[in-house]
DNA sequence: TGAACATATGAACAATTATTCATATATTAT
DNA sequence: ATAATATATGAATAATTGTTCATATGTTCA
């Protein structure tokens, strides 16, 4: 235990917060933020949708890696994927990603 | 290699992309935010500074971990610490924190 | 000074995860 | 159909990381 009003002080605060399933998925949600290859990855689509060639070349990794990470961005519906002939092209879902990224980027340069 | 504009595409991105350092403290700092124990001692911080044994006891976990897990968050400066006596009281450092929780909550919840 | 309490930290362990290799699937062109 | 190319995926491995236990440090009070 501890000092005087512990107890109510847990108690308010663990009422205000949202439940622990939706901030696990919240974790899961930044988990995939949380990896330099994969925050490369989308940072070279803010310019314009690529193939995974492309991506692989310029993140200088395997295809094979660059395949799987896409994959996990693609699971957290951060990238979508279009078929043209032999190529799969990625691009971002959405505009709260480039948010994000660049709140973060705020952050850090401080 | 691969379709035809390959090679002009890769030098135009990694032309225009951050360096890699800037992108690999990034993801560091993401990171921090991809485990759901931290996830939850910072949304117990958004109301009130607290102290470690109510956080523990609000995210229900021993107070050694919660102890790991907010040097972990001082270290990325999203946290400080007050000493009063024998407590310690952790508070966020700014609001950039809760502006990217509230971004990710929002992509979530869609 | 010593007891009691709050917090911090090191070591060990379990679990997760990123990467690579090898290979399968899909598409196009000959 | 076969060859060539692009992408996806399974298995294996290495590395990272979260949690706990035990203990050290720091603070207050008798």
């Amino acid at each position: 235990m501890a000092h005087e009003d512990h107890k109510e002080i847990v108690q308010e605060i663990k009422g205000n917060m949202p439940d622990a399933d939706t901030l696990f998925d919240l974790a899961d949600f930044f988990k995939v933020f949380g990896d330099s290859t994969r925050i490369r990855i989308m940072c070279a689509l803010f310019e314009r949708e690529l193939s995974v060639c492309c991506i692989a070349d310029i993140v200088g990794m395997e295809q094979s890696t660059v395949s799987h990470q896409l994959r996990i961005l693609r699971q957290e519906n951060l990238v979508k994927v279009r078929r043209d002939g032999k190529q799969s092209y990625y691009s971002l879902e959405d505009e709260h990603i480039q948010k994000i990224f660049e709140m973060g980027l705020e952050h850090i340069l401080e």
